[in-house]
DNA sequence: TATTATTGTTAGGTACGCCTAACTTTGTCA
DNA sequence: TGACAAAGTTAGGCGTACCTAACAATAATA
């Protein structure tokens, strides 16, 4: 009941959220112009957001000062690292998706996935990878699955 | 090339579109009201919309009529309504998740995800549940799994 | 056919999220 | 220290997506 200080974000603050903790993780400290290039926005609107995350208490700034997230900024920074962790992790190492696509769908999806949802797409993944459990290798062989619904891998051009 | 037919749709108009198709396909015809009920927005935000689908070519409607799909915007809904049923089975049948909880979930996260990871997924639905497959009763045995993973199911209040 | 309820539209306002252009602050280096 | 470049901010504008209040059209009913 402080403020506001979850939650209620928008996916927009949600991606500035994550890319301060990101560069923060990277290379300790964060400055506007390394989460506008982060986030492919323009300085002001850089600006804006920290505004925003600090009326929020979800980072700590000050004009032309460093950025740092508070205590429930990080926590919150966190869960939505997470979120994108879970869901790249499942596209990649389950469905077999692209490296690349992975990450763009899970940044994407991120904001719409409850931690209900991801908790256990979580433990789908640990079910599927672990090797004690009866899912063993179950991504390999829904590979070959996969392979078996695309039938014509270089039918083109209709060559004769 | 013809105008923007289809694609390049906000997350907001795919939802009228989406509504739209759902609701011709209940009860025939589609009034604004329904659409307005149906989206829980109000009647002059679907009169913005519906000239936007329609300066789109997606959907026919002149004031005070009725509103069908055109040929692209028939195609178009039920590319997203196809996302929407894929993320939905993949949430009950293979998660196990609830079922109005995957509701909501698939209509968010139906905007945020391309036709690759969305075909993977159904693939990955069929290789789970089809009995033939070497995923056979998957689900089901991920549910056991789960139950693992939850060790206390009724310790609240730690009544002593 | 005149009245009324329902449905739909226009007008105008708010909030968010982005942008460019112009200005200010900060830090560096001669 | 004073000038310059880089970084950051303010000002102002645009598009989307919503809303309420007021007005217009349609349909139903006496």
């Amino acid at each position: 009941m402080t403020e506001s200080n979850a939650a209620n974000l928008s996916a927009s603050l949600e991606d500035y959220l994550e890319a301060i903790f990101n560069i923060s993780a990277e290379s300790g400290s964060v400055r506007s112009k390394d989460i506008a290039r982060s986030l492919g926005v323009s300085m002001p609107s850089v600006t804006g957001a920290l505004r925003l995350l600090k009326q929020k208490e979800l980072a700590n700034y000050r004009p032309y000062g460093c950025v740092s997230l508070t205590g429930s900024g990080r926590a919150a920074a966190a869960r939505i690292a997470r979120k994108h962790g879970v869901l790249k992790a499942f596209f990649v190492d389950v469905l077999g998706v692209d490296k690349d696509l992975a990450q763009k769908a899970a940044c994407k999806a991120e904001h719409s996935l409850g931690p209900e949802i991801i908790t256990r797409l979580l433990y789908f993944i640990e079910f599927v990878t672990t090797s004690g459990s009866d899912g063993r290798d179950l991504a390999g062989r829904f590979e070959l699955f996969c392979k078996n619904k695309l039938p014509a891998p270089k039918a083109r051009k209709r060559d004769r």
